[in-house]
DNA sequence: TTGTACGCGTTATCAA
DNA sequence: TTGATAACGCGTACAA
């Protein structure tokens, strides 16, 4: 336990500035001397001391990421991708579920290598006051932070969703989603592009074409499709805003004895792989869970990278959504 | 940026020895000059470089938490009281989603204070060679490991559950959870409270009253619930393995025109305050996470201040059920 | 009450 | 090619 270079150096003969090099693939050192303190140190089970090598080299091979609201699912495939990408830049990755403020503190007192913040909602008002010295990337809707942002465009979804939909023959599509009266950014970009597409397509409208829910489960998602059926509004399609409301809009559709797609096509936001495990698989919106993951890690290395040269462009990123085409919808 | 103690200290006009005392609240300095010292630091932006603080104090006030299967809901809401609880404690909590040998590699090596490591299923067998510098708790089913654990009596859970039903007067009394050949440790610990309890009252026996799911999604439990209302076992009551299944199972139910408790009773594992919120409330068995989220905590830092006089006996500790009733349970 | 000096484990710069 | 030595930022005896 707490065995030091200085311990490896003793045990194989040599000075302790040889074993930093040894460990570091220094080319300063032959590589017989290499063998012994490399099986020396192993066998010592000789753990480098991460805190002297950051507090030496001001900086770690380490990511911050901030999730404040770990019980939403929604981020934690995008996480989980993240993770696998660093780790093949050589990079570790850890998370804190606390304030964004409490998680900036304690990231730049280890002094890492930089930030990441996955926060959807809430932004703290004194985010702006707090000198971060690792550069800080902002996931979420935050252009209008003096900071790095990296955004999906959700509107655009939408939209394609609607244009999709429109260009195969349908007339009346529905939407389900948050449409409450002050809903968080992200979900109103949605609603925005609902409605602009509808508009722009000139499509039928009615009053009870867009179904509002008080949250993201299947459960709101089973009883808005309920309540959309139950209209005369007699849609074509339905839009969902999320994986989780479709899979609970599916199953009311099947039990309301309708088939997808032949009576009514769905297409849900969230580009993720899961969707095409829903019976059937289901046609998606959004910008793929995969390019997202790639397009984080490669803009948070490039600032990283970036930050010895000053000044910093402010960067902010949109990435574009894709159209997945499934079984859940067709012609009308 | 980077601002240090020496800084803090030169434009205070004092020694940077003092500074450090006015920093940790230490006796050897006056009031005066502390207020003097924390207001250059505060102005100055200073933050404490935690690097250099636990090389030298050996240790930091860190926990770092293993949560390799970020995408299962299950532990969410444990792991934000625990952090919250471990924040009154004047620790803070950093999580990795990487394998238990990774994170426990990164971890020791930033000689974290205490590693909690929360993996239900998959247990490394390298693990076991790990040197862990800083104390490690298991969250799971790992008493087998030679290692500190901490663990809900599932079985003892789902026993309770019977025995209450049994109790007022049901005998029918049907489970949903993970029945497959190889299910794991923790899903089978809740099969045998159940078969344990149904031969222990000598409870009316049938080929369907046990029905399987493939994982905990809201639904499989909607699959199974049908399953079961559609065999001519006719159960009086059911007990569902988790909180999503349970969710499901309480709409199949409603939907086959079944009013809950009046036809049947439904007991849920998992006892945690979402139970509450479903339509009827649900009655649940299974550690209170409250209860499990101190003992965790408390646990872990005994467990930090044990671990400088050795040898420190090896703990297992094992939370109780608490059947907490609701509306959703009553005499058939 | 305040300041000086040393060490924590590591990297990097020199001399040897 | 190796080894001694000075940082890195901080806590803490010990001296003033």
């Amino acid at each position: 336990m707490n065995v030091t270079i200085k311990d490896v150096a003793r045990i194989a003969g040599v000075s302790y500035s040889t074993v930093s090099k040894a460990l570091n693939n220094s080319p300063l050192v032959t590589q017989k001397t290499k063998q012994k303190v490399l099986a020396v140190a192993s066998q010592l089970g000789y753990q480098p001391n991460l805190n002297a090598k950051s507090l030496v080299s001001r900086s770690s091979h380490v990511i911050g990421v901030i999730w404040p609201t770990v019980e939403e699912q929604a981020f934690s495939s995008l996480i989980t991708i993240v993770n696998e990408e660093l780790k093949q830049h050589a990079y570790s990755m850890v998370l804190s579920i606390n304030s964004l403020d409490d998680a900036v503190t304690i990231f730049n007192q280890y002094r890492l290598a930089g930030i990441l913040a996955f926060c959807e909602r809430e932004w703290s008002s004194s985010v702006d006051l707090l000198p971060s010295s690792a550069p800080l990337l902002y996931y979420g809707n935050a252009s209008r932070l003096g900071h790095h942002t990296i955004n999906v465009d959700r509107k655009q979804a939408i939209f394609d969703a609607v244009s999709y939909l429109h260009g195969i023959g349908h007339n009346r599509i529905a939407y389900i989603g948050d449409l409450s009266r002050t809903p968080e950014e992200a979900q109103l970009d949605k609603y925005r592009g609902y409605m602009n597409a509808v508009i722009h397509y000139g499509l039928q409208t009615h009053p009870g074409m867009a179904i509002s829910v008080n949250d993201f489960s299947w459960d709101e998602g089973y009883s808005a499709a309920k309540k959309l059926l139950a209209s005369d509004y007699d849609p074509t399609a339905v839009i969902c805003a999320s994986y989780e409301l479709t899979s609970g809009v599916i199953r009311a559709i099947k039990e309301s004895g309708y088939r997808i797609p032949e009576n009514i096509s769905v297409v849900s936001y969230d580009n993720i792989p899961q969707q095409e495990q829903l019976e059937p698989a289901i046609t998606a919106v959004g910008a793929p869970v995969y390019l997202t993951a790639q397009w984080i890690v490669e803009t948070i290395l490039d600032l990283i990278s970036d930050s010895d040269t000053s000044p910093v462009p402010q960067k902010h990123i949109v990435i574009p959504s894709v159209l997945t085409i499934r079984a859940s919808s067709s012609a009308p």
